[in-house]
DNA sequence: AGGATGATTCTCT
DNA sequence: GAGAATCATCCTT
């Protein structure tokens, strides 16, 4: 049944899952559970839809090297990388190169599974539909923003839990919004989710 | 110093 | 489906 997770029975998400390709650690993250203490409250969702930028990837931010701003990727697996974008809103990222390269894999869309009124506050929206599927989104639901930025996704305000089983199947397609590199197929989809951000 | 550009979201048609 | 909102960041003068 759909929403009925169990976040105490969750081990932490080993750190050797997020060891490889970013490519595949995207895929593997599908299923995982990410979850938030910020701002006094516990919020949580399954990731049910990712995607990658990886190293020699135009569509990253850490294509050019390091930047004030995209310090955080060129840091350990693990560390959690956010940025502000179109002014108002916040993407999460989960770091996922060895410290010195650059790559990511961005969270794009959650199925809630726990703090469902603190985010309904968060977003001002009721449908669960609605609070966690899309970047800016989630971010605004879990209250992650640019303070999270650079924290330790083990120890930090904001973790994420082993998934119980692989996804059934998964969607691949190419990244949302992303003009270079378009052609690279490293979004990654929980199949018939309907908490994806778009179809 | 100035301008173009987003890994988006919301609203309106 | 199209267009506006909105501003930090980054690249070009």
């Amino acid at each position: 049944m759909p929403g009925a997770v169990n976040l105490a029975a969750l081990e932490p998400l080993p750190a050797s899952e997020l060891e490889g390709l970013t490519e595949e650690v995207a895929r593997r993250l599908l299923g995982c559970t990410l979850v938030s203490r910020l701002g006094g409250a516990v919020t949580a969702g399954v990731i049910v839809e990712t995607e990658a930028y990886g190293s020699d990837d135009p569509a990253c931010h850490a294509f050019r090297g390091p930047t004030a701003r995209n310090a955080a990727m060129f840091m350990a697996a693990g560390t959690l990388y956010v940025y502000r974008i179109y002014g108002v809103h916040h993407c999460a990222n989960v770091v996922t190169g060895p410290a010195g390269v650059g790559e990511a894999v961005l969270i794009r869309a959650l199925e809630p599974v726990r703090g469902h009124d603190a985010m309904r506050s968060r977003r001002g929206v009721e449908e669960d539909r609605m609070l966690c599927s899309g970047p800016g989104r989630l971010c605004a639901a879990m209250g992650i923003d640019v303070a999270a930025n650079g924290s330790d996704l083990f120890t930090g305000p904001v973790t994420l839990l082993e998934a119980p089983a692989a996804p059934r199947e998964v969607r691949v397609g190419p990244r949302v919004g992303v003009t270079k590199a378009a052609d690279r197929q490293w979004r990654f989809c929980v199949a018939g989710s309907r908490y994806v951000s778009r179809k």
